[in-house]
RNA sequence: GCUCCCUUCGUCUAUCGGUCAGGACGCCAGAUUUUCAAUCUGGAAAGACGGGUUCGAUUCCCGUAGGGAGUACCA
C-alpha cells in the first residue's frame, strides 16, 4: 500500500439523470475514499456543450444526495477549465507528443470508408503527423495525440489485471477540437491529474480509454493513477440496461419506495462482495470494500433480492429516519407532504408498522390502522370477514375487553381466553377484529394495533362496527 | 471488420490446484399461524464447449462459442 493520500471521483456528464449504473460507480467511489479516510470529488464533465443542461446536473446532485454519497468541496466544472487544458495541448505541441491536424472531416470519413471496404481497422491515420509544419495551411486545425507506432502499450488495473495493446491499435486521438475546446480523453487527464486523483473507478466501458488517457499521461510525464474498471450493470434479461428496463434512474428507485439504505447495500453485491455476507450496513461497507472483492462479470438487476434487502434494512432503521425517507418518497411520486398529526401517528406507529415491510408504501399501508380517523370503513377484502355473527362475537368481545390491560400480552391472554369460552378458533376473531379496527384486511398483529391505539380508541372502533353491523 | 474485456445454481456470488463446489435471493415441500408478511425446517438447482499442463483442474494455458465495450472534432 502507499502511502500517498487516497483521491477518488465521480465524474458524470450532465446529459440526463443519474442512472442506476452511475449511481454504484459513484457509491464504489465513495467507498473506496471514505474507507481509507481519503477525498471523494465530483467532476461534471460538461465539456459537450451541446448536450450539457444544468437541469441534468442539478438531477445528478439530487441522486447522489438521496443516496447518502457526499462529496468534498464544490463540483468542479470541467468546461471552465477549457484554458488549462489548451495549456496542457500546447504543451504537448511544443514536447513533440502532438501535433495540428488540418484534415477535414470529409477527408477522415473518406479514409474511414476506404479501410473498412478493405478490412482494415478503421482508425483515422492524418498526414499531418509528420508533416513539415511550414506547410501548414492557414485553416483550422485539430491537435492530435502523437500515439506510438510500435511496442506495447499496458496498463495495469486493479480488477483486469494487465491489459495490453499493440501500439497502432490505438489512434492519435484529438485533443484539441478546431474551435479550441477540450476533448474528453484530454480534459479527463488534465483534472485528473490537477485533481491529485490516485484512483480512478469507473465502468469498463472505459478500459481501453484507459490505454489511451495513459498515452497523454505519459507524455506530459505524469505519474499514472490506479486504474480500476467495473463491470457494467445490465438489466434483467442480460442484456445491456436501456428504456426498455425501466427503473434506470437512481431516483425511480425512491419513487418505488426503496430506502437509500437498502440501495446502498443491494448495489454493493452488485459486482462486488465479502466473502459470504449479504445483509450490511453501510459503515460495514466501508470498512470491508477494496478491489480483491470486485468481481469481472457484468451483474444483472434483480428486484426480488433488492426487496429481501429492504425488509432488513427497513427493520433496523431508526424511525425518525424512516420519517425522512417517507417524506422524500412522498415528493418523488408527487403526493401531498403528510400534515403534521398524520405524521405524528404514523411515527407512533412505525414500530409496529414497519414490520415485514420491505418498501416505504408497505410502511403506510400497514400503519394505515393508526393514520385513518374513525369511523373506518371497510374494504372490500375487510367487509368479507365482516357479517352478523361475526359482528356479534366482536360486541360481546367487547365487553371482555372492558376490563383488560391494553398491552400485547393481556391482550393475547383476554381474547384467547374468550375464544376457548366461546369455542371457536382465534382466526374467526381475529380477522373481523382486524376489519374494524383497520378497515383493512392487510394490517399489523391485531394485539399489536389494540395495544397501540389504546383502549379507548379500539373499544370506539368496536363499538361502530356493531352499531353499522345492526 | 479490427482491438480489448467477460463466462460457477434462474439471479447475485464464495472458491485464490485437492471442497460432498459454499452462501444469499427466488422456487418447491413442510412447520408456525390473527390477514399480507415475517419466522423456522428440509429440498431441487451451477463450473459454456473442446483441447492441453498436472498425480490432480471450476481454479493455469490455448482454441471455439456466446455476451459486452471501444473503434467520434460524445463522454
Amino acid at each position: 500500500m502507499s502511502d500517498t493520500p487516497v483521491v477518488t471521483r465521480f465524474a458524470p456528464s450532465p446529459t440526463g439523470f443519474l442512472h442506476i449504473g452511475g449511481a454504484r460507480t459513484a457509491f464504489f467511489n465513495w467507498l473506496y475514499a471514505r474507507g481509507r479516510g481519503g477525498r471523494f470529488m465530483l467532476r461534471i464533465e460538461d465539456t459537450d456543450r451541446a448536450r450539457s443542461t444544468p437541469e441534468a446536473t442539478d438531477a445528478i446532485l439530487d441522486g447522489l444526495a438521496w443516496l447518502g454519497l457526499d462529496w468534498d468541496g464544490e463540483p468542479i466544472s470541467q468546461f471552465e477549465r477549457a484554458s488549462r487544458h489548451a495549456e496542457v495541448a500546447k504543451t504537448m505541441l511544443e514536447n513533440g507528443t502532438a501535433y495540428r491536424c488540418y484534415s477535414t472531416p470529409e477527408e477522415i470519413e473518406t479514409f474511414r470508408e476506404t479501410a473498412r471496404r478493405e478490412g482494415q481497422a478503421a482508425l483515422f491515420q492524418s498526414p499531418w503527423r509528420d508533416a513539415n509544419p511550414a506547410t501548414a495551411p492557414d485553416a483550422p486545425c485539430v491537435v492530435r495525440l502523437k500515439a506510438p507506432q510500435t511496442g506495447v502499450i499496458r496498463v495495469n488495473d486493479k480488477i483486469r489485471k494487465k491489459v495490453e495493446w499493440r501500439a497502432g491499435t490505438l489512434d492519435d486521438l484529438v485533443l484539441l477540437r478546431s474551435d479550441g475546446t477540450p476533448t474528453y480523453m484530454l480534459a479527463a487527464v488534465v483534472d485528473d491529474h490537477d485533481m491529485g486523483v490516485s484512483h480512478v473507478i469507473r465502468g469498463d466501458d472505459h478500459l481501453i480509454n484507459a490505454g489511451r488517457q495513459s498515452l497523454i499521461y505519459r507524455a506530459m510525464d505524469w505519474a499514472l493513477p490506479v486504474f480500476a474498471h467495473i463491470p457494467l450493470i445490465h438489466g434483467e434479461d442480460g442484456k445491456k440496461l436501456s428504456k426498455r428496463h425501466g427503473a434506470l434512474g437512481i431516483m425511480d428507485y425512491l419513487a418505488m419506495g426503496y430506502t437509500a439504505a437498502t440501495m446502498r447495500n443491494y448495489l454493493a453485491r452488485l459486482g462486488w462482495s465479502h466473502g459470504n455476507d449479504e445483509l450490511f450496513t453501510t459503515e460495514q461497507a466501508k470498512d470491508w470494500f477494496d478491489f480483491p472483492g470486485i468481481g469481472k462479470a457484468p451483474a444483472r438487476l434483480d428486484f426480488k433480492k433488492l426487496d429481501n434487502v429492504g425488509l432488513f434494512h427497513i427493520a433496523r432503521s431508526d424511525d425518525a429516519e424512516l420519517m425522512e425517507e417517507i417524506a422524500a418518497y412522498l415528493v418523488q411520486i408527487k403526493e401531498p407532504a403528510l400534515d403534521a398529526e398524520t405524521a405524528a401517528k404514523l411515527q407512533a406507529a412505525l414500530p409496529i408498522a414497519k414490520n415485514g415491510a420491505r418498501k416505504l408504501p408497505d410502511i403506510l399501508e400497514k400503519a394505515y390502522f393508526a393514520t385513518g380517523t374513525r369511523p373506518f370503513e371497510a374494504d372490500e377484502k375487510a367487509a368479507e370477514k365482516l357479517n352478523s355473527v361475526s359482528v356479534r362475537v366482536l360486541n360481546e368481545l367487547t365487553a371482555a375487553l372492558q376490563h383488560a390491560n391494553f398491552n400485547k400480552e393481556d391482550l393475547e391472554a383476554v381474547v384467547a381466553d374468550f375464544a376457548a369460552q366461546k369455542g371457536i378458533k382465534l382466526g374467526q376473531i381475529a380477522q373481523p377484529l382486524r376489519a374494524v379496527l383497520s378497515g383493512r384486511s392487510v394490517a399489523p398483529s391485531v394485539f399489536d394495533m389494540m395495544a397501540h391505539l389504546g383502549q379507548e380508541e379500539s373499544i370506539a372502533r368496536l363499538n361502530d362496527a356493531v352499531t353499522r353491523g345492526r
